[in-house]
DNA sequence: TCGAACTCGTACATCAATGTTCGAGTTAAG
DNA sequence: CTTAACTCGAACATTGATGTACGAGTTCGA
């Protein structure tokens, strides 16, 4: 028993049992869902959407506020990976409807979670993961413009809350059943266009 | 005394004394604001901003729900004579323009109090009150289209939510320092006119 | 199979909001 | 001036959410 120190945590310093990070899983999947439909989301429906114990919740997440980071940050790594998988390449005009047509939905449901989590964590917090989202867009713009394809009459930061603003009114189109989620892009696409162009 | 029963009730059946409807007045201007501005507004916020007691508040308006709905059925009223006040002859496109120049702070004002006041009233009564609203666009956006001027190849719905949507967003670019007020309306119109055209 | 990690329900303390009641004071209106 | 209408603070009951504590049971991992 002299090197008996050799306990589960020690030999798997940063690893979690694997019932444990299932049950993480389904508490973020849950969350999310949750979350990113409507506001004033309590833990304790989470904890019963995941199936899961509300102290079992409490357990991994210390508090609502490090839920709703932790769902956050989740949201950005998606977000970025999108990128990542997305094409760039090309005219930015046609560029931005592959992104549009491909993330789409993507920006909208993170942009309801961001609309519903405020108040949960702090301005700047957000901020700070937001931006660098924020900058790729503004950088695909900018070659846009370059490009002549894009408008430069008005402020760069507009165009980009503009697109923002129509993408979360073409899911309350859908939502309010006057938009097909088929028709949505297309729609989408074509009021950008005729925004952007100069 | 046989007709002693001339009270201040009975002689003013339907009138409130002076103070009474002066507090009224200070309750709703102040929950205005407040309910315009956040979400999450309770209604000890509201009695504290008006300088009147919670007691008071209640015995104006015995719930919440009915605070919320008397907020939004002044500003529906607000709205409608604000449409009388306005000149929609002429072509429609410039009629948009007049009416954008000269309400689009109070769709913004009113869009942010609906959106806060969601879950105080029923989606039933608030879609009854803002309905007739939405007619009163709609209706200048046919004759656009039949003058032309509006381009026809998307939904009608779409263009009216588009338009709510781009007002919103000026208003949160003002917020966020990105536009001055003065800008506004002639990015929004620029905007809308692009997206408008045909 | 053994022990640590994990889960669960129950129970508890705290806090904030809603809506009500009471009684004493103030104010408008005739 | 008289009275009814109105206001106010303080106190109370209720509800729902957050976060913690406990102890018994289950499951993973070696």
């Amino acid at each position: 028993m002299a090197d008996g120190k050799t306990t589960a945590s020690a030999r798997r310093p940063s690893g979690r049992r694997a019932d444990a990070q299932r049950n993480i899983d389904k508490i973020l999947d849950s969350g999310l869902k949750l979350y990113s439909s409507r506001p004033g989301v309590s833990v304790a429906e989470v904890a019963e959407a995941a199936g899961v114990g509300r102290v079992t919740l409490y357990g991994h997440f210390p508090s609502r506020t490090e839920l709703a980071k932790a769902l956050m940050e989740r949201a950005f790594e998606e977000t970025n990976a999108a990128w990542e998988a997305v094409d760039t390449d090309g005219p930015a005009e046609d560029a931005l409807e592959r992104i549009l047509r491909q993330q789409w939905y993507l920006m909208e449901r993170n942009r309801n979670l961001r609309d519903n989590i405020i108040g949960d964590v702090s301005p700047q917090w957000l901020r700070s993961r937001h931006d660098p989202i924020l900058e790729r867009i503004e950088a695909l713009i900018i070659r846009g413009q370059d490009e002549g394809a894009f408008r430069t009459d008005l402020p760069l930061s507009w165009l980009i809350t503009a697109l923002y603003s129509l993408v979360h009114a073409a899911a309350d189109e859908i939502t309010a059943g006057h938009l097909t989620p088929e028709q949505a892009p297309d729609t989408l696409v074509a009021s950008l266009r005729s925004l952007y162009r100069p």
